[in-house]
DNA sequence: GCTTGACCTGGAGTGCACTCCAACCGGTAC
DNA sequence: GTACCGGTTGGAGTGCACTCCAGGTCAAGC
């Protein structure tokens, strides 16, 4: 399998597949007589890894630590697992980031909706603020004061 | 309140909320007699929803595009209901890719536990290819010959 | 009055992750 | 033989999102 091949195999184009070859992401492939490339189908799991490791938020940088162990062998399984293990946090962090957004954006269209439907609905006041610098709700909105497990915080737009 | 302050309470540093100013993400405060920018605490909860939609994933473009509908008024109510549901498309998707890493991630953490604790674990294929390309596990990946740089490795990622 | 510190501006620099380009080479079809 | 396609290289360019800096102003404290 030749490089075009394998740009269209994996999605990623020529130019990504030599960059990331530079940079070391990829291991160096060997070449046919004319110096070309050839690649063993194989490499195609490496990449869906690696693909899935950057869609899901990780950096060329640990990528590329990860790359590297790799390369190591047995040697470097503790470091592999916990460097696959801090991106797991990430990974449920941003699950929960995401989740909540959800709610949050669910809730703002739904207002939208609404207003456009030409309701009267109160000024925003929902979750689009973080609740740790929860902004002590000035006077002007006392209502939404206590109210454990709800939406803490206002939002200014409209 | 000015520049500092709301760098503080907003977790930005005075650069980037200059920064965000000047693009347009956040309207031109009023300024002092000393031409010093006076913030009222209400900004904060747009910097809030600006940070969220940052932290899911929204590119700088777009949130400049809702800001800037944002100081349309009601006329812009449609079409910032319709770019928020973008979003939440996009969102509702990148919790499903999320999701699924995180089984890949528990998946090839517990096998290097394994493989830490000495047991024999056949090389991981199916966690880190996507299902649609499933391909069927090759016969016998051969014993890890150590060559760094020379080849790629035969099997996946171990 | 002087120092300190926060703030001002415009513009340059940074890091990431590609992406594009010029100039060249090798193999195949006609 | 030559046109063409798909490769090769090193290096430059791009877009995003800041981040830093020089050189200045302003207000308050000593």
């Amino acid at each position: 399998m030749r490089i075009g091949d394998l740009a269209e195999k994996s999605g990623l184009s020529t130019d990504t597949l030599r960059y990331y070859e530079k940079i070391g992401l990829l291991p160096r492939p060997l070449r046919d007589g004319g110096g070309r490339r050839v690649y063993d189908a194989t490499i195609l799991r490496w990449i869906d890894f690696l693909d899935r490791l950057k869609s899901t938020g990780m950096g060329i940088k640990d990528r590329l630590r990860y790359a590297d162990l790799r390369t190591k062998g047995e040697a470097s399984l503790t470091e592999r697992r916990k460097l696959l293990e801090a991106h797991r946090g990430k990974v449920v962090g941003d699950i929960a980031r995401l989740t909540e957004m959800l709610d949050v954006l669910d809730d703002k269209i739904d207002r939208y909706r609404r207003m456009e439907a030409g309701e009267t609905v109160d000024p925003a006041f929902e979750s689009c603020a973080r609740t740790e610098h929860g902004a002590p709700p000035s006077k002007e909105a006392p209502k939404h004061e206590h109210r454990p497990g709800a939406r803490p915080r206002a939002d200014a737009e409209t």
